[in-house]
DNA sequence: AACGCTTGCGCAAGCGTTTACGCGGGGTCA
DNA sequence: TGACCCCGCGTAAACGCTTGCGCAAGCGTT
């Protein structure tokens, strides 16, 4: 593989104009840049990054840990990712931590080994490891979907404090309102046993979903009962439990809150089984809208997350901070949209276009346009 | 951040045994070893990967680029791509070469000058700027879901055979038997006007869907009638207005069959908006399964690539290759699964149970179990 | 004519690893 | 006791780039 030494030979230079040609770090001739290109391509030549990062110290390059990437969630934020990536001109390095604390740290140490600029990252239930690797080693790193604790509550916030460093910035979207709004929603339709198939414990999603549920309850002057929230482990399977626990109780729910899509896939299935008709014989809302969800029959009511941007956000958050490390840290909350839909067991649209059905959200409470709220949360 | 001379002076020995301690690559005394270890978290030091790879001239990492990252398809192929390189001690790269010959190459660069070990990609329907890039420089590469002309017959190909290199490795599912067996099966309901939506022109898929389409109605002794093929241009849109031009026809197809998940999408949308119910007014088969397909009313009848495998087969086709770089180049097809359901027009299986699903398609032709075929095709 | 300034470039010291050599000391064997 | 070998380790030269420093030539001043 050529070298830029071979291409300096090639161009009767020396390396050090070669690299400034290329780079444009300092002014050189016409003529001898010409000679520089011409050499260049004469010869193939493509420059090494890995040589300009080891004296640079910066790669140009971050690091996305994600789990589930299959879902489609994720992979919206995966999108939004990559194109804000590489139009900073920054490579994506991705891994899967597979929601697990161990593998998670793993992660990360191999991400940080090849010396990405920064991380992304929506953590596990169970972060402690990982935040405290990510400071001790103080990674640039952003939280994605997931917050974690505010400093001063857990170990690795301990430590970021200790050596003075900012906390993490954060990135995630607005879920106990969305959430309260679909129980509300519900409830003036006239349910008054309504269930929630919850996420896993210990995310912060999990957490303000299941706020956002009781909000809505109370607000509906509604008692809660216990046998009526379930976690469902934020994914297919557990939700498919949950429904049938839901399902078996000798009052059963007569509508349902899913806390994320895999979660809508495995209730479906078993309502479905069940032979239950929605929202006839039990209405269905859910968090996190998706492409399909407009194609089921009934259509699904939902919240749809800002997924895409809160990749490109997240991308723009850790840009900021390697541009300017010592800034104070921030949160960022990106509000959700109800999509109105039919699975809640309002009538079909007259007009059962895109369009209708876009406004359609417009006979309930907007959520007003305000810009999404960043507070400073530095330590 | 720590260095391995740190390390050294720490525990007080060489960086040469550092190194040696670090990659077990030569006898340490254990109470070297142990002074090197405890240095190491001592100083919490962490492997500069990119000066090892300048010097070993590896990065142990491999390269990505795959359009349409949101389709559960490909999706389904980054999982198995990550987790297979993952267990190889491999990292990930990812970029999106959106489907554009230019941004395809430039993509192909940007992976390259990363140095990344290898490449995979799903290449665009006119790939000539990728394969010469890729054959000029020498990147090892597996061509993953679309293939790519053979050599002798394109520029690139003409290069790697110029210079004795060998060809692409590539993997992909058979495309045309199965979308034949699609049409035999809507045939055989009694369907004679069966209509097809085509991916974009110029993707190996595309033309092997189209063969399979014409074999299929050739087989059941029905005429092609050139109005019933639409091409969808892969996406969603594309799908959308084909359909729609479809169902303006003076005599509409009874039976539709979509090349791919996001055109069946687009389909399904212009159906419903049309009123037309399926399977009653108009029958459908796809191309392309996906998670979501046994929740549509009616649930649909599709061929479920296996999309996971499709990644990891990839995988170990790049690593055998780096392994090996003279090997001769291989061409990988896997079977797919005909995953019958109702959207055909068949009626509903008596226990609508996922158990009875699966076996529900043993009453057609079973797919032989046969291991996937894999024929050399050296140049 | 001497001076300083600008312009255009080369020299060489790193960046943090790996790895070919080589060297001293202790053991084994004759 | 000397020859030999092996074991455990250090020295230093790469790997391909960036960048501070400095030099020579050409120009416009006084």
């Amino acid at each position: 593989m050529a070298t830029m030494a071979d291409v300096a030979r090639s161009a009767g230079v020396s390396v050090a104009t070669v690299s400034h040609v290329l780079n444009g770090t300092r002014p050189v001739s016409p003529g001898t840049r010409r000679a520089v290109l011409d050499a260049v391509d004469a010869l193939g030549y493509t420059p090494n990054t890995l040589a300009r990062s080891l004296v640079t110290a910066r790669t140009r390059s971050i690091g996305l840990a994600v789990s589930a990437i299959s879902n489609p969630y994720f992979t919206a934020i995966l999108q939004g990712v990559e194109t804000a990536a590489l139009e900073a001109g920054y490579g994506l390095l991705l891994a899967d931590p597979h929601d697990d604390p161990l593998h998670e740290r793993e992660v990360a140490r191999l991400l940080h080994e090849r010396r990405v600029d920064g991380l992304i990252v929506a953590p596990s239930a169970r972060p402690d490891e990982l935040v405290d690797y990510l400071s001790r080693h103080a990674v640039p790193t952003v939280f994605l979907d997931r917050l974690i604790d505010p400093p001063g509550s857990g170990d690795g916030a301990a430590a970021a404090a200790a050596t003075g460093a900012p906390f993490f910035d954060q990135v995630c979207a607005e879920s106990a309102e969305p959430t309260a709004r679909l129980v509300a929603h519900l409830a003036g339709l006239g349910h008054r046993r309504i269930g929630l198939i919850a996420g896993l414990p210990g995310l912060s999603t999990t957490r303000e979903r299941v706020t956002g549920y009781l909000d809505g309850l109370a607000a509906a002057g509604l008692a809660h009962d216990d046998r009526l929230l379930l976690s469902g482990s934020s994914e297919s399977a557990g939700a498919e439990r949950a429904t049938a626990t839901l399902l078996a109780l000798s009052d059963p729910p007569t509508a349902l809150v899913t806390a994320n899509n895999a979660m809508t896939l495995g209730a479906l299935r078993v309502l479905r089984r069940h032979g239950l008709s929605v929202p006839r014989d039990i209405a269905v809302c859910c968090f996190d809208d998706f492409p399909w969800a407009d194609l089921f029959s009934p259509r699904l009511t939902a919240i749809a997350q800002p997924s895409r941007e809160l990749g490109t956000r997240a991308v723009r958050l850790l840009l900021d901070r390697l541009a300017e490390p010592g800034r104070p840290s921030r949160t960022v909350r990106l509000p959700c949209a109800f999509v109105h839909r039919t699975s809640c067991g309002c009538p079909e649209e007259a007009t059962p276009s895109e369009a209708a059905e876009r406004t359609a959200s417009s006979a309930l409470p907007k959520i007003p346009p305000e810009p999404p709220s960043e507070k400073g949360t530095a330590s």
